[in-house]
DNA sequence: ATTTTAATTTTGATTAATCAAAGTCTATAA
DNA sequence: TTATAGACTTTGATTAATCAAAATTAAAAT
């Protein structure tokens, strides 16, 4: 899934290719004919960006996807390491008549399992944590808000220590020539982070 | 959606081009290649049966359409009469394991909203009863055990009537040179059904 | 037994998605 | 400043779905 862009940055061509799995040729092809459908702008060799079309159901696929993903842990028991493609696949045959009965039966939640803000109907969203693990003091107790990385392999390995939202974290020792982190999440053991899956854990406090 | 035949008699063509929407000759071409692919046998001019594996997979999207359609009912509050197009979309793309959760939330419903019989999940179905309205006899009490006809329309008719699976109903008065029975649900106000409608209306006892 | 009709199949054309490979552009390195 | 590498676009071919219209077949009517 492409995110949409905090800053309205050209999203480079490159990079839509990737993640739809296709030749480069064809993400062009593709790309132009969303830009017909004014889905978005695209300029030749610089990317594209979301039109305000594009940008609204951007943020309606959003919703539905965390209020799937939601309604999957909660209702129905599913771990949150399995859920991103479980509601890739819904988020497109869900229709608004459900997703709002859906809404209603979950009680409005306002995060997603992992800590993602849900876009109202209108598409208004709550600014997220823009704190990462990274940018914290060693030694002071953040919250954690959010997990950015949603491999379930890496989520999985997240639940085991503990690194879900809502949980005191601490960062115990910042070994930047080891390019890790120790951390102490609640009173649990201690370990250590890569500075990459670090920056995912966004934090707050 | 193009219903399991009951004798293993062949579909005829023109009933599957029309029920899917295509011109004939799509139709044709589409049938050779799901029987490429083993779904079903054709024969030309004669129509196509399910294959034992068609038949399989046929009885799994009954299970999928059944359970989500149960679950868009109990769950979601929606009316009997909006839930067969959206089950319809997410009967395609609910995963295996999500489909089975769902099962086990609803604790095993044994029949969907319009009181059709849910396959279990190695794909048993109950028999479902095979008199209709029409093959009962006058003055007698009747159980409605299901709803055949799926339109929107007829199924706000029916609940407005009361005609619903476990309502008791008895026909009054057989009227074959006007097409129509009169009938009484429960307690209600007495109605006439078209021959037609009628047969739609499955019950025992 | 023919003829007619209706259902079905075949044909040929159109459209859209996609890819591989060739061509083009731009930023960086030399 | 020029050369080069990497990113991107274009081209041309392939494949699949679909349709309209023509051809075929089987069943029904005469």
């Amino acid at each position: 899934m492409i995110s949409i862009n905090k800053n309205c940055v050209e999203v480079p061509m490159g990079m839509i290719a990737e993640s739809l799995g296709v030749t480069p040729g064809t993400a062009t092809s593709m790309v132009k004919n969303l830009q017909k459908e004014k889905w978005l702008n695209y300029k030749a060799r610089k990317g594209v960006t979301l039109t305000a079309s594009g940008k609204k159901i951007g943020m309606r696929m959003i919703r539905r996807h965390r209020l799937i993903e939601t309604f999957l842990v909660e209702t129905l028991g599913l771990d949150w390491s399995e859920i991103h493609e479980e509601a890739e696949e819904l988020e497109h045959s869900i229709s608004d008549k459900v997703l709002e009965k859906l809404d209603v039966f979950l009680g409005n939640p306002q995060f997603d399992p992992h800590g993602h803000p849900i876009p109202s109907k209108s598409g208004v969203i709550r600014r997220l944590s823009q704190k990462s693990l990274l940018d914290c003091k060693v030694g002071k107790k953040m919250k954690i808000e959010s997990i950015l990385d949603q491999r379930s392999e890496f989520l999985n390995f997240a639940k085991n220590k503990s690194l879900m939202p809502g949980n005191i974290i601490k960062i115990l020792k910042y070994q930047k020539i080891a390019d890790t982190v120790e951390v102490q999440v609640e009173k649990n053991t201690k370990f250590s982070l890569g500075f990459n899956s670090a920056d995912k854990i966004m934090v707050s406090g």
